[in-house]
DNA sequence: ACTTCAGATCGACACATGTCAATATGACGG
DNA sequence: CCGTCATATTGACATGTGTCGATCTGAAGT
């Protein structure tokens, strides 16, 4: 926005809306974070597009090409985050999507 | 997923769908990690709740309370992930948000 | 042309992050 | 209980990222 003070030079900056709320940007960066890598993406449209809706560590390792140690570390970040949930049954952990998350953020983001 | 082998063990993997092809993995992790700073978060949430639906960096330094360099290098990596668009005008540089990147961005991830 | 002003770029620094090998945890089977 | 299997945690390392002060670039105005 253009504006003119008194003695009429011509100014840019005018007053602008508070921004979001430090722990609203902090939470919402958090959960695009956790999308920022791509491994994280791979992961997460693996077990949203698998047929069962979950998915355990054992059937991520090889489409990703990491290590377990690492799709783990990956794992855990998505469900900081709140876009995964996990569920442990038996010897195996199983990890299904919560998009409600991610639309939540967005909404956010962009409505306020 | 439970399965079980020939010889009776119980086996938890069995093949799964390809993941998202490594290009479309990045492109979607690069939107993603943009917003995945609190600052640009608020510098976006600015700009989208401003009055004439764009802004320049004058306007946004104070309120992010960061230099001017630094804000400057916020709006390039929006920029670069497709975020904002960028248009000079005179001696300003006014930034407005470009929802559908945003928005493509969730859809591949979720529905692919 | 010289100055001023908005914004971008550069160089440097502290800190975060992705990755792996090694090890720990915890559940199940014999 | 003892071994095995699935997963998590730890420690270490290279690379990436956010931030700033200093400087460069261009556009107006005088």
């Amino acid at each position: 926005m253009i504006g003119m003070t008194a003695t009429g030079t011509i100014v840019c900056c005018t007053e602008v809306g508070p921004a979001l709320a430090g722990r609203d940007a902090e939470r919402i960066a958090t959960v695009f974070k956790a999308l920022g890598d791509p491994t994280r993406v791979k992961l997460l449209s693996l077990i949203a597009a698998s047929d069962a809706g979950e998915l355990c560590v054992c059937d991520l390792t090889e489409p990703v090409g990491l290590s377990q140690p690492t799709v783990s570390h990956h794992m855990k970040v998505l469900v900081d985050a709140g876009l995964v949930h996990r569920e442990q049954r038996g010897r195996w952990a199983y990890y299904r999507p919560t998009t409600e998350v991610l639309e939540d953020a967005t909404r956010t983001l962009i409505d306020s």
